[in-house]
DNA sequence: ATTTGTTGTGTTACCGGTAACTGGTGCTTA
DNA sequence: TAAGCACCAGTTACCGGTAACACAACAAAT
């Protein structure tokens, strides 16, 4: 910088004001020159340092994002999201993946916040109290996605997963089905699956509906192949469902595979519902019902927030916790 | 750090030395008193700058990854294999996602590269001239994967696209398929779709098969949705294809939803062939045949090779530019 | 006994930007 | 005419670590 200074003829500090003119209240230069420092950069090859930016302002002008998985398409719908709603303003997504395990949440929070963050988008609000005191300890603004948690560490932009899957408990009734049944994870780590299977147990007693019928699995994600040997497990201890619905499309569809397999029509001999509408539940045979969820919007959402609070955090200002609710609805499709 | 060092009543050094000791064969402060620095740090709650630390040491302990998509499994795969390989290293990944357009992928390198990564893996080898001109002037290691580039700008991981489309054609016809027809994006935005559709046309003229049964549509990234609608096309233009590949599993398993919506049984009516081995071609049914790809181990291969080149960087050396070839192989099932 | 080497620690000088302040210009306003 | 203000550019002092070197203490080699 100092070297594109000598050669304009100005200062190292006019350079940098030339060059990081962003939405600053603060002093610019004039057009000409500014014009004449942009060339200059251009023909000597010089680009801007952002380390030493960051170092030197205390804005690193990234934001961590963390996923529990890369390979859904759920999620990534809402990375590009939070990626496009922050990228005008000059800011870079850093994302990272958990695998659906707090305590690498935990790691990968201490290794971002090394790095000093803008402001973090977690998913969920389940994290480790670990994770919870360096995030307050950072000062740094935080999101939880996907969830709306009892005791919210930030902000939060998401929908009850319970009401959601309550709702196509209802749905289900509605056309006719009694023997409700529910295919998803054992454990606990996913907590939106688990509230998701919670909606469904309340709503099947509110209705009055036979109880019990869950079959739960392995460990997130759940797969294809798990909702097929679900129904296997599930028929034999209760034949007489005529509804099935899981935690994800993933598994609705492994469900689906199977009955082809054994040649059962569907919604005829049973009904299938997913959760998430992902691609395959929309160009699978039947297509599935599933809950849609706006994952985009989850994102943009909580870009659009992120970016307020960030701001705030610039001016000294803390924004007051914010909850923004994002909608869903059924997507009524063959297989019910 | 001075404040834990003044605690300890030692030096800002000494404390930076007990916090750093990684592989270095630099002096290291004894063991005893490397302890009690640690544990004060604890005490206090102090965690290292890594903006300051990358700033003094030109080390920035960050690689950048940047994939054409963040919503598909192969890719993902890559990355995961990826992050296995460099994590133990000390090394974060950075990822970014292009779309598929080699212009975004100018935009992230020129960003990524004012965070002086210490090494970029790209994903093919279709680039912008300004982001080749960068790569070399940042003077960074780089890996090209997933393709073996012609020109490749370092180093390469890969497999060739048209020889394992090639392989799938051979397959198909030692099966007895006679009129094979191709299904696959139109633009060449995805060279490696294009790379597969090149494979099959040679492989087509080699075994003197019928030629020109190729439908193209839309941009990548290639959907199920485009899959139905090309078999449509197909059927209209040539009645007589007994097998269709299609340039991902994504799209073939579309071809095989529509055939279900006629009707069809697959592959007696029609074979079906897809690319890439996705969770849905082994869960469908029929599953689909398809070409397996190591996604993991090409990541693998890459974080292992870059971390060596990294290391030769930081001794000032540059690795000879290596090219891994990593292994496919046609997965057989009912579809074909 | 002197030289040489090894080990652990301290000192100094940066890394490349930006915040905060200073100061000079020209224009408006009392 | 002088004060007040907007505008633009320069000066200075850092930000929080680490590289490079210096140096003291002690062990091993000559």
């Amino acid at each position: 910088m100092a070297d594109v200074a000598a050669r304009v003829g100005v200062s190292k500090m006019t350079v940098s004001r030339a060059l990081s003119r962003l939405s600053q209240s603060d002093r610019t230069t004039s057009e000409a020159l500014r014009q004449r420092i942009l060339q200059t950069c251009e023909e000597m090859g010089y680009v801007v340092d952002q380390t030493a930016r960051t170092f030197s302002s205390k804005r690193s002008g990234f934001i961590a994002v963390i996923i529990p998985s890369l390979n859904n398409s759920n999620f990534s719908d809402t990375v590009n999201g939070i990626t496009t709603a922050v990228e005008g303003a000059g800011v870079q997504v850093l994302l990272a993946c958990s695998d659906y395990r707090i305590e690498n949440e935990e790691r990968l929070v201490r290794t971002m916040l090394m790095r000093r963050p803008e402001g973090v988008i977690l998913t969920g609000g389940n994290h480790t109290a670990a994770t919870r005191a360096m995030l307050r300890a950072a000062g740094v603004p935080v999101i939880e996605t996907w969830d709306l948690p009892k005791n919210p560490i930030g902000h939060t932009v998401g929908f009850s997963n319970a009401k959601a899957s309550g709702a196509l408990v209802k749905y289900l009734h509605d056309k006719g089905y009694r023997n409700i049944a529910f295919i998803g994870g054992t454990s606990n780590r996913d907590t939106r699956g688990a509230d998701r299977r919670r909606g469904y147990a309340d709503a099947i007693r509110a209705l009055e509906l036979p109880a019990g019928r869950v079959i739960s699995f392995g460990q997130p994600p759940i797969s294809m192949a798990q909702g097929g040997e679900a129904l296997t497990l599930l028929m034999q201890q209760w034949p007489d469902v005529d509804a099935v619905m899981a935690v994800s499309d993933l598994s609705a569809f492994g469900v689906l595979a199977e009955c082809q397999r054994r040649g059962w029509s569907v919604p005829e001999r049973i009904a299938i519902a997913g959760f998430g509408d992902f691609e395959v539940a929309l160009n699978c045979h039947p297509r599935l019902t599933t809950v849609a969820i706006d994952c985009a919007g989850i994102g943009r959402a909580a870009g659009e927030l992120l970016l307020r609070a960030i701001d705030a955090a610039r001016n000294g200002e803390q924004l007051p916790a914010e909850t923004v609710m994002t909608p869903f609805h059924i997507a009524q499709r063959e297989s019910t």
